[in-house]
DNA sequence: TTGAAAGCGGTACCAG
DNA sequence: CTGGTACCGCTTTCAA
């Protein structure tokens, strides 16, 4: 039997290279890659360019991304590491202009999720695809080896947006202790003393709840509290059962959404808000507008896409040693009618 | 000045390779990658075995993901099309769960977003990148020709799950028009005729919307009225406000988003439900439950991520010609308040 | 204007 | 048990 047999195996097809349009279109395969990349250096004469292009379109041929990269030296890969945590609309919206923004720049958006791995694994799976960038927004932290190992690996950029600087990145400071802060200054200017602080149960949210409770501690004339419970309405009923005992005037509920449901269940128990206790959220959801009283809440001013994209541009092009910190964050009550 | 001296560009810095990494070990490239492979075909010995590990540990080595994949001729990249609208809390946990299983299975997940690309410049996007399978959940619809150019570029499985089956593709079917007959079914159940259902201004909810819309349709007895509604109280308000001349006594909103926003501005309008009109959502997200009356909503089982690891897995292996359907999805009024 | 050939970083065959 | 080496697909000098 020759080669051109059939092979046991359904379809193994290859997969078309540049040499598969080469041949066809009777040119060698450094023609084909002037033509296809518009090579502006050389001087290819339309008919050879036309007879390229058919054959590249006949054969349904995509080049293979590895291979460029590896011939280049870099990749123009982005990465973004996927959260664990489901994410909010805010966030979601905010990563859909930032990966608009960065194609635009011409680069490679790819998320990239690290579920079960350890930080050092995770650091290492990103660092093998060779990213010119890395940007990690919120869920995970990096530390500063994982920094290292990233540049090590060629990253130009390694950003982080937690609530701390990590050494060696370029940190896009999201100060969330602004938050807590807000809320707690909006609550003492309320004419609230006692203030309860609703952190999340659940894991992973620390990064973000930590320094929210930490911020609203430095306020001054607010006695904080902690109020752990989960994203259920048995938690938040369970909190509102013991909730006279606490002797609080007012809480901040870490976001709107863990507001309303405490504001719910506390409204079940017969308590009455605002008089009784003022109840705050954070991220403005539009929901919140839905319940009555009117949830009051701090709002967050996120980066736009196109300045962070830029960002990352720029120090991909000059990659300077520098740790640099950029507050591109702000942080503003709104008053409804739960406060 | 030696070679050690400050180069004028900060840091240039060459990435380790696996040359370096032999060189520093005394050892050939092929050991290195014996060693660090765990090949099991081939004893070394265990001095030989440390020494290799030091020396990467020391230089910090990552193999170049590029260039294995190149050689091997395959990549175990399973790419998922990162949606253009802001996703929910079912989907995102959903796809967090896939995730975890797919890697389980020793698959590298990708995101990949193609928010300024055409349908076609998209699927060459990701054929450029190898993948061995394809995902697309919600979002962004496969034409049969993506499909092809994706199966060209070596893509063992090319999943979709969009409403209508896509010819070359593993339709995995969830079937949204079942979303939609379910909500008028209740409604009818409950004693209405005249049902409303909004569809979402939004754009490239349609994949969603329309089949939802389609489904109440043809259920028997109920006359269907397609309500144009945006995510904003605005509009929602401006709905509400002409509520009366509508003449209908039910609504079904979508999700429960849309039917949150409505159930107020008809509230405020001064409609009583579920007298007036009945409200029903869908995704039986946790804040329907906030609301009073308590929203009614059409609660969505989604399929497990194990499962679906498993089914592109199979695919994998055996990539049988035959395009199948898998109707995973199921989905069931729950009622609640509002209707 | 076009072609031949080197080489990017790994892997795996075959010798030694 | 270990080293030499061909090759994966593509880009890019250098020569013709």
């Amino acid at each position: 039997m020759s080669e051109s047999s059939k092979s046991p195996k359904p379809l193994p097809l290859p997969v078309p290279t540049s040499a598969d349009v080469a041949r066809r279109a009777g040119v060698s395969r450094a023609t084909v890659s002037y033509v296809l990349n518009n090579a502006e250096a050389v001087r290819i004469s339309e008919p050879t360019r036309r007879r390229v292009r058919e054959a590249a379109e006949e054969l349904g041929y995509v080049p293979h991304a590895a291979a460029r990269s590896l011939r280049a030296g870099h990749t123009r890969i982005v990465l973004l590491p996927t959260p664990h945590v489901p994410i909010g609309p805010l966030y979601s919206t905010f990563l859909n202009e930032l990966q608009w923004a960065l194609r635009r720049l011409d680069y490679t958006v790819v998320q990239y999720g690290s579920l079960g791995l350890s930080g050092d694994e995770a650091a290492r799976a990103w660092a093998e695809l060779r990213p010119v960038a890395v940007i990690s927004l919120g869920g995970t932290t990096l530390s500063s080896h994982d920094v290292a190992t990233l540049k090590r690996a060629g990253a130009r950029a390694v950003i982080t947006m937690g609530p701390v600087g990590v050494p060696g990145a370029h940190a896009l400071v999201m100060d969330q202790q602004e938050v807590g802060a807000r809320a707690a200054a909006h609550l003492v200017g309320r004419g609230r003393r006692r203030i309860g602080v609703v952190v999340p149960r659940e894991e992973g949210m620390e990064l973000f709840s930590a320094p929210r409770l930490a911020g609203a501690r430095r306020v001054e004339g607010a006695e904080v509290e902690a109020l752990p419970m989960a994203y259920s309405e048995e938690s938040a009923a369970e909190l509102a059962a013991r909730w006279r005992g606490l002797r609080l005037d007012a809480v901040f509920a870490y976001n709107d959404e863990y507001a309303m449901l405490l504001m719910r269940a506390l409204q079940d128990e017969g308590l009455r808000v605002p008089e009784e206790v003022a109840v705050i959220g954070a991220d403005d959801l539009l929901i919140g507008r839905l319940l009555r009283p009117r949830l009051s809440t701090v709002r967050i001013e996120m980066p736009t896409g196109d300045h962070l994209a830029s960002l990352v541009d720029r120090a991909v092009r000059e990659p300077s040693e520098v740790t640099e910190r950029h507050d591109l964050m702000t942080a503003e009550a709104v008053r409804r009618e739960s406060t």
